[in-house]
DNA sequence: CGCTTAAGTAACTATACAGTTATTTATGCG
DNA sequence: CGCATAAATAACTGTATAGTTACTTAAGCG
């Protein structure tokens, strides 16, 4: 070993550094992608530490115990997609062809973020206990709603839309139509002997979902 | 072809009673709750053989590791909605009536087993490694699919129905619809203040996938 | 500079957990 | 009856796990 002179930065040598943002990013980061994996009960507090490159003491430093470290990544998941939700700028095509892009947003969203498809499902089979308990979450109402709204209503005031769909049940049918297919992929395929995952079945499926939503719209 | 007498000798003594299939059923009852309830990793072997009222070594008598066991209630979730769906016989009306019934039969199942539903999501976050290593789930078609397929036929020869319709990629969006709303209305609730298990709402739901199916199936 | 505070570490603890051992007892069959 | 076998039990084992303790070191500030 080389003289341990540790007075002033020693450059030479692995220093010890403190960085309290990136910590809590890779815990957060690490803690993501190992409930989105395991579940909330197969989730390992080890685990996330060793993943995420840090001392498991400055995990429970930074984020309490094992649940409110999984609230914590609920909270950030729900916070990035209503994040991209509200910065989706729709067309100034047709209601129709705005509607596409709006389906076909929720698509892609989903299609590139499916840590956030298995924490949703995760959880709901714990019932929304973790998220019942957050006020954060319940201040955030999506922004897709809205434009959901006001594109129907352009859409009916051009002839082009059935009367008297109700937003809600709108965005809810897309979210089902596009999380169904890409979440449970696995058990239908093993059910139906298809491989889902096929990128030319993925693509189909964004391009029906498109045809099932436009197709229940018209007048 | 068992299942003699169960001659339980005695009487006012507590006497040690052997009894098998209950033994069984009662493992595999109590697993699907936790499972359900848990999700694999959170669920707890003790917890099941408590549940159960049989002692933890029986458990592993009957059904092999935990992960066997998982298998098992998974195949027979899966055996017992297949056998659902094959007993539909639907009515004589038009196809579009037809089809009603068929969405509404998928809407009550799931709504009268929650706990399919959580096996489901808990498989999938497992990426369906469970069920991967089951022949017994490849042999198991859905019976909705063929009647789906004739369903469609028989409007479109009607003119009722909108031609080139894939009836597995209706089955799925009919599944996607009812499981959705169902599965994910905890988070549902908890993001857009509703309650989403209030009978009204779910009753209006199931019009409303009907709704949806049938708008899209216009030709 | 020196002191306070926050960031960091290693090792520890008490309990929970999946799976096993050793043993006992009921039951069907010759 | 007597015996082989399957059903049942309690107590145990080695390891994993969430959370903690006791301590060290970097950084910011007067």
């Amino acid at each position: 070993m080389t003289s341990a002179v540790k007075r002033s930065k020693v450059v030479g040598r692995e220093v010890r550094r403190r960085d309290p943002d990136r910590a809590r990013a890779s815990i957060l980061a690490a803690a993501t992608a190992e409930f989105a994996a395991l579940g909330l009960g197969g989730a390992r507090v080890d685990a996330i530490a060793d993943q995420a490159g840090i001392n498991k003491r400055m995990l429970y430093h930074y984020f309490g115990t094992k649940d409110d470290l999984y609230r914590a990544v609920l909270e950030e998941a729900y916070a990035a997609i209503r994040a991209a939700e509200g910065e989706i700028v729709l067309g100034r095509g047709s209601p129709a062809e705005a509607m596409r892009e709006l389906v076909l947003f929720t698509w892609r969203y989903y299609r590139e973020h499916p840590e956030f498809l298995s924490l949703l499902a995760t959880e709901n089979v714990n019932k929304g206990a973790a998220l019942g308990g957050s006020a954060r979450i319940r201040a955030l109402n999506s922004p897709l709603i809205a434009k959901i709204g006001s594109l129907l209503d352009q859409g009916v005031a051009e002839g082009k839309f059935r009367r008297g769909v109700d937003p809600f049940k709108l965005y809810v049918s897309i979210a089902s139509l596009c999380f169904f297919y890409l979440a449970n992929r696995w058990t239908l395929g093993v059910s139906f002997g298809r491989d889902l995952s096929e990128p030319a079945e993925i693509e189909a499926w964004g391009e029906h979902v498109v045809g099932v939503i436009l197709g229940y719209l018209r007048p």
